[in-house]
DNA sequence: GCCAACGTTGGC
DNA sequence: GCCAACGTTGGC
């Protein structure tokens, strides 16, 4: 059992966009850094906590809890002349790019806001908080996820 | 819109 | 393998 961060921007998928997807699920592809690919075919397995992140929002923050439902496996949307990240390079018998699958679990209110998380001491050598982070997927500890779990306030239905 | 930080590309 | 140029990310 692991922790990882995923980002998002709102105004492409939002939490509310995933957990209004059927079976509150998505193939999260579109991921072209080749460190976040490591992690994804790799390291992330069935079962493992996902903080789902609004990056690029005003303000910036942690605004939900998912799951990983299926481990890693290729990127479609890469195969695919047409789709916004479709990458030549990637052939389907010798794939580049994968995704993994989540599902939705709680929607945290009030969000957890970039400003709020750097005034926690106890999460102060979190990757999200680094000067110049800018992965797209990040591992999380068990304390920096048990942290945030003692921060966060669920909705009751969500 | 600005800009710092980072990843990728490509000439050598 | 080095590194400058360039493109992207993402906070502000």
């Amino acid at each position: 059992m692991a922790y990882w961060l995923f980002k998002s921007e709102p105004d492409c998928f939002s939490y509310a966009d995933l957990a209004a997807n059927p079976d509150r699920t998505t193939g999260w592809d579109g991921v072209r850094n080749y460190q976040a690919r490591n992690m994804i075919r790799d390291e992330i397995k069935v079962g493992d906590g996902v903080l789902y992140y609004h990056s690029n929002a005003a303000p910036p923050a942690i605004v939900g809890i998912a799951e990983v439902v299926r481990e890693g496996h290729p990127d479609p949307t890469a195969f695919h002349p047409d789709a916004d990240h479709f990458d030549p390079k990637s052939r389907e018998d010798d794939p580049t790019w994968y995704q993994v699958s989540i599902r939705a679990v709680r929607a945290i209110e009030p969000h957890l806001t970039l400003p709020s998380l750097r005034a926690i001491p106890g999460l102060a050598s979190m990757e999200l908080l680094r000067k110049g982070s800018r992965l797209s997927i990040q591992p999380v500890s068990t304390v920096e996820w048990e942290t945030i779990m003692s921060l966060a306030q669920f909705c009751n239905r969500s």
